[in-house]
DNA sequence: AATCCGTGGGA
DNA sequence: TTCCCAAGGAT
C-alpha cells in the first residue's frame, strides 16, 4: 500500500515537504466536502495572501469569506479565520502540534485534527475520513460502502490497522486516504489498478451492491441556496447593501454586484434567481436572518455586507 | 441521532 | 437532465 503511494501519490502543495502546518491546516478545512481540483486555486491564494495564522488574525473575518470564493460552505472561512485568531491568542501564533490541542480550534473536528497532527507534524494518529471509511468496508468488511454514519466498530478497526511505526503510520494514512480518492471510489472504483485487489473482501465476495441508498440532500428551494445566494452578492459587492436591494433589487443596478455571477446573471436579483420558493419573502428574511446569526453577514446603517 | 450547512463537475 | 457526492463539523 505505502509503495504504491510512493510510486502514485498526486503532487498536491500541501505534501511539499516545505508546506507549514497552517498551510497543511487550510488545506484540511478547505478539503472538507470539497473537491481538490476546486480547493487548489483558492489555496495557493490564501497562502500567498495569509502566509501565517497572525496574517489572515490581523483581517475581519469577511476577508476570509470573501476571499474563500465558491469553495462552498463559508462558515468555514468563518472558523478558520477563528482559529487563526485563536492560535494567535493562545498558541503564540504557531500551529498546535498536538491532536487534543488541535482538536479545540473552531472548524477542527475528529478527522481535521488527527489528519493535521499527521500531516503536518508525524504523529501516529487514526485518521478516519470518508476515503479511508470506504475503502476498509471494501477491503476488510466485504461491503461496496461504509455505514451511513462513523461507527465505533469502524474506529476500532482503523486503530487496529494502523500501522505501530511512527513514521509508517503517516503514509499509511496518506495511503489508504489516497487508494480510496483515486482509485477505490464510491461510483466506479478502477480496481484493475488497484494494488491490493487480491487482498479485497469485497472482490472476493463478488463485488456485492450497496446494502442502503444514501440519501441525498435536497437543493431547490431550500434555505441553503437562498443563502448561497445572498452570500454571493455581499461576496461581489464592494459596499454595504441595503436590505431591500439586496433582498428584491435587480443585481445590474449599480449596486456594485457584477452581472457576471453566474446563477445570477440576466436575473432580477437573488430571490428572483431563485425557483419553486413556497414563501419567497419569509424565506429571505429567514435566511437573512441566519446569515446574520451565524456571522456570515452584518448589517451596517449603510447596509448589509460581510463582517468587517 | 438527525439535520443543517454550498458548490460544481461528472456519470 | 437529474443525480451523486467530494480529505466534515456543529448542534
Amino acid at each position: 500500500m505505502t509503495d504504491w503511494f510512493r510510486e502514485n501519490a498526486r503532487d498536491l502543495p500541501w505534501r511539499d515537504p516545505g508546506c507549514s502546518p497552517w498551510g497543511i491546516l487550510v488545506s484540511e478545512v478547505m478539503l472538507q466536502q470539497t473537491p481538490v481540483v476546486r480547493v487548489l486555486p483558492v489555496w495557493r491564494e490564501w497562502l500567498e495572501r495569509w502566509p501565517t495564522p497572525a496574517h489572515l488574525a490581523a483581517e475581519p473575518s469577511g476577508a476570509a469569506v470573501r476571499h474563500w470564493g465558491r469553495l462552498g460552505y463559508p462558515r468555514r472561512a468563518l472558523r478558520l479565520h477563528a482559529a487563526a485568531t485563536a492560535i494567535v491568542a493562545g498558541h503564540a501564533g504557531e500551529v498546535p502540534a498536538t491532536y487534543d490541542e488541535l482538536l479545540s480550534l473552531p472548524g477542527v473536528g475528529t478527522y481535521t485534527a488527527a489528519a493535521v497532527a499527521a500531516f503536518a507534524f508525524g504523529r501516529r494518529e487514526t485518521v478516519v475520513d470518508t476515503n479511508i471509511r470506504r475503502v476498509h468496508a471494501r477491503l476488510v468488511g466485504g461491503t461496496a460502502l461504509p455505514a451511513p454514519a462513523l461507527t465505533a466498530a469502524e474506529t476500532r478497526r482503523a486503530v487496529a490497522l494502523l500501522p505501530d511505526d511512527e513514521a509508517l503510520s503517516v503514509q499509511w494514512n496518506a495511503a489508504v486516504m489516497e487508494l480510496g480518492a483515486v482509485v477505490c471510489t464510491a461510483r466506479a472504483p478502477l480496481c484493475d489498478a488497484c494494488p491490493v485487489i487480491d487482498a479485497c473482501a469485497w472482490i472476493a465476495a463478488g463485488r456485492p451492491a450497496p446494502e442502503y441508498v444514501p440519501k441525498g440532500q435536497s437543493w431547490a428551494g431550500t434555505d441553503r441556496q437562498v443563502r448561497g445566494a445572498i452570500v454571493a452578492v455581499l461576496r461581489h459587492a464592494d459596499s454595504p447593501v441595503a436590505r431591500p436591494i439586496l433582498l428584491w433589487a435587480p443585481v445590474d443596478l449599480g449596486i456594485g454586484v457584477p452581472v457576471d455571477v453566474p446563477h445570477l446573471a440576466g436575473h432580477a436579483g437573488p430571490l428572483a434567481a431563485l425557483h419553486g420558493l413556497q414563501a419567497p419573502t419569509e424565506q429571505l428574511e429567514r435566511a437573512l436572518a441566519g446569515l446574520l446569526a451565524d456571522g456570515l453577514a452584518e448589517e451596517t446603517e449603510a447596509g448589509l455586507r460581510l463582517p468587517g
